[in-house]
DNA sequence: CTTGACCTTCCAGTTTACTGGAAGGTGTAT
DNA sequence: ATACACCTTCCAGTAAACTGGAAGGTCAAG
């Protein structure tokens, strides 16, 4: 059954780090192309494949729904010739992505001011930690 | 009507950019405090809870989850004893956000490349924009 | 030649986060 | 007084993204 260097759908999810589950769905809503099957209908899986299905697990982390998602990757699928039209989108992404790296950078800076300025009253008076809401 | 200043439910929505029935829904699972009526039921809002429904709104565009927002701003609701666990969580939280920053920058840093790589063929061979599938 | 860990499809259920609609009360404007 | 845009609750439905389970085929090992 070793078709080369193929994987089966088990395998690449391990190391997509998904559920074979969420990779047949994938395949079902058109996000991963059919890859190919053994023979006996098991569907194969190539380093690419994985990579893909990899780079989509990251991409949902950092907040991405699966239809941003299909939008990066079908402007990383446009083979070779970029054409304004791909130019444009990749910059409004960027441009995107740029906001929200600014508005993260802004969240952590609240967080961190928060802080300091509950040292600042913790250094005038000292005193014990209140209940806590179940976190 | 004019109690103070405060809001009806329709204005702090419009304020944060949010839907009533959202707003109501946030009520309902706990993420914002109830916050007042006047004598005939009416929902009351001020510029605190415009600002803290302004803050979901915002955080949620950046991919964070209602539970993970609950969670911020747990924090930013303990009144004023850090005590070390609260600083514990705010600085896994600031450390999180940091993470999701570099990988930001990372798939910024992919498209860029991408598109240079296109460029440098596109140079090498002016050509036509081929199919593009429906964005 | 059977056990066990894979794989297949199909279909239904879950979670998260709303969103719509009915039925009815409120408040100001003409 | 009646229209109109608000507001209320309640309950049901939706969309996105899985997730579980049944029923059954496949393959290497013992």
């Amino acid at each position: 059954m070793t078709d080369g260097q193929k994987l089966l759908i088990g395998e690449a999810a391990r190391r997509a780090d998904l559920n074979p589950k969420t990779i047949r769905f994938y395949e079902e809503i058109g996000l991963i192309a059919p890859t190919g099957r053994t023979t006996s209908g098991y569907r194969l899986f190539d380093e690419e494949g994985v990579s893909r299905l990899a780079f989509i697990r990251k991409a949902q982390a950092l907040g991405f729904t699966l239809a941003e998602i299909r939008e990066i990757l079908a402007l990383r699928d446009v083979g070779s010739m970029p054409c304004d039209h791909v130019e444009v989108k990749i910059n409004q992404k960027v441009g995107s992505i740029e906001e929200r790296i600014a508005e993260l950078e802004q969240l952590k800076a609240s967080l961190t001011t928060l802080l300091e300025r509950w040292k600042e009253a913790e250094a005038a008076s000292a005193a014990v930690c209140p209940q806590i809401e179940g976190a």
